[in-house]
DNA sequence: GCAACATTTCAATAATTGTTTAAATGTTTG
DNA sequence: CAAACATTTAAACAATTATTGAAATGTTGC
């Protein structure tokens, strides 16, 4: 068992954390950067959304972070910045393929 | 290695999972039910919020299937509802604690 | 059935957050 | 150094979401 109890402020940015994860144009752009490295123009097509708003997406994710990046010529190429996040994504995915399913119900 | 690529509409629901997560008071609802079912109550006082703004969040939680709920009596207790969840605010919360921090940078 | 308690629901307001468009920055190649 | 490309930044707008306070529902014990 692990001790569960956090302040007020590491609940805050934990919460922060989560909230990068949120919105499905950031979640994609993460999961897109969990097998290799992308860079932002590859993102965005792959994606569908334009580069400025990826890349607006790209600078919270990089400053949570949850990506790194690295210039390299003209590109700069996006990577998961965090082992950590990366497990809480491959759980999540893992169970969504495990179990179908719908996580939400009507209320 | 995981397989990684998810539907629109898969993305969309773990982003809305993840979304639930995203908010102070309603994580810090979560973890308080993580090592004891906890009244609606109960978890409004240590909280130090609203029983109103309570049962709102706890209306959210138990519908995106994070918590459920059962009643005794004039009181209703929730629990953890997903193993998996538990498992993330699990590695989130070591993480945390291992490694001091803060996860977030100037930008 | 009525009073006391626990929780939920509703509607209004306040606050935060995502998206768009246009302009700016940085990098390479001729 | 100018042109072409890749990415970022800024400001305005649209949309979503959290919070509050008052009223309503459900449960128990007298």
């Amino acid at each position: 068992m692990v001790e569960t109890h956090l302040h007020i402020d590491q609940t805050a940015e934990l919460a922060e954390t989560f909230g990068l994860l949120a919105d499905p144009t950031r979640l994609s752009i993460v999961i897109a950067c969990m097998d290799k490295e992308r860079s932002a123009g590859e993102i965005a097509e792959k994606l569908g959304s334009s580069p400025s708003l990826t890349s607006h997406h790209l600078r919270l994710l990089r400053s949570g972070r949850i990506l790194k990046s690295e210039r390299r010529g003209k590109q700069i190429f996006y990577t998961m910045a965090d082992a950590c996040v990366r497990s809480v994504l491959e759980i999540m995915i893992e169970h969504i393929f495990a179990h179908g399913i719908s996580l939400s119900k009507k209320i």
